[in-house]
DNA sequence: GGAGATGTTTCAAG
DNA sequence: GCTTGAAACATCTC
């Protein structure tokens, strides 16, 4: 499911544990979403620890707690952050709990393919370093135009799903990105003109600041004209034409796109 | 029962 | 060494 503005809603819920001291940690230490990590030491560490700070970069985020403990949580496909009361229990697909006075964290997350890393230090872990984000002026069409032509053979949806590139574009913001420049989504990269690359940087800009402004608030629906509304009905349109959406697979994803506003 | 799902990593080939 | 594309990962829903 989350993707940007997604993202920046579920790590909001959390904040309502901010400068309140961790009691105790549960968590599900032999799933998946422990991968590789250091289950023991973030329990130990965290337990006792008060959370302080949270953020988020493109589909990662990262919650700081004292003592110099850092959590970092990558949502995968279904992963969800909430908060529940004090004594709740946690079920079967509640990975971690942070236990507090008044509430317990949660993290979610039942097809398992998200991400729990841990890590004790002064400074931000190492794994915390990312791309300029699309809302920053680091994104500019210098660094658009070379990303792109780095990978100049693959086609744009492809492309656009690279977090290294796009951080926190994913499938349906790459449709709705897509959609909205008027490019086809098989199209290769190269083959763009720069009218088309123009297009691109300005409605990624457009579909992640409105994606945050409306979903990333309270999860509100972007306006009926979005392409996301279609995207996977039976029978969905493009909400410019009328004309049915064609489907295929671009980039190992599905995709939708509509043949009359983006011909080949 | 089978296909597919708003994601990333890994691996092999070009 | 870099880019690309397919497979793998685990579970649920239609």
């Amino acid at each position: 499911m989350p993707e940007l503005a997604e993202v920046e809603f579920y790590r909001k819920q959390w904040d309502a544990g901010l400068r309140a001291k961790i009691l105790s940690v549960e968590l599900h230490a032999r799933k998946r979403v422990f991968r590789g990590g250091k289950t023991r030491e973030l329990r130990q560490h965290l337990t006792g620890s008060r959370f302080t700070e949270s953020s988020a970069r493109g589909k990662q985020m990262l919650f700081r707690f004292s003592g110099g403990n850092w959590l970092g949580l990558h949502l995968g496909m279904s992963g969800t952050l909430r908060v529940e009361p004090a004594e709740f229990r946690p079920e079967k697909h509640d990975h971690l709990l942070l236990r507090q006075v008044r509430r317990a964290l949660v993290f979610r997350d039942p097809r398992l393919f998200g991400r729990v890393r841990f890590h004790h230090g002064k400074a931000t872990p190492p794994w915390w370093s990312m791309a300029p984000e699309i809302s920053s002026a680091d994104f500019n069409a210098n660094y658009v135009a070379e990303f792109l032509r780095r990978h100049s053979r693959a086609p744009i949806k492809a492309v656009l799903l690279l977090q290294h590139g796009f951080p926190g574009v994913g499938n349906w913001m790459a449709d709705e990105i897509l959609w909205r420049a008027k490019v086809a989504p098989a199209k290769r990269t190269g083959a763009l003109t720069s009218t088309q690359v123009r297009a691109l940087r300005r409605a990624t800009r457009f579909v992640s600041s409105e994606a945050m402004r409306i979903i990333g608030r309270d999860f509100s629906d972007p306006p009926r004209s979005w392409l996301i509304h279609e995207r996977w009905k039976a029978g969905g349109i493009c909400p410019r034409h009328k004309t049915p959406l064609t489907r295929g697979t671009i980039g190992g994803r599905t995709t939708a796109w509509c043949t009359k506003c983006q011909p080949e």
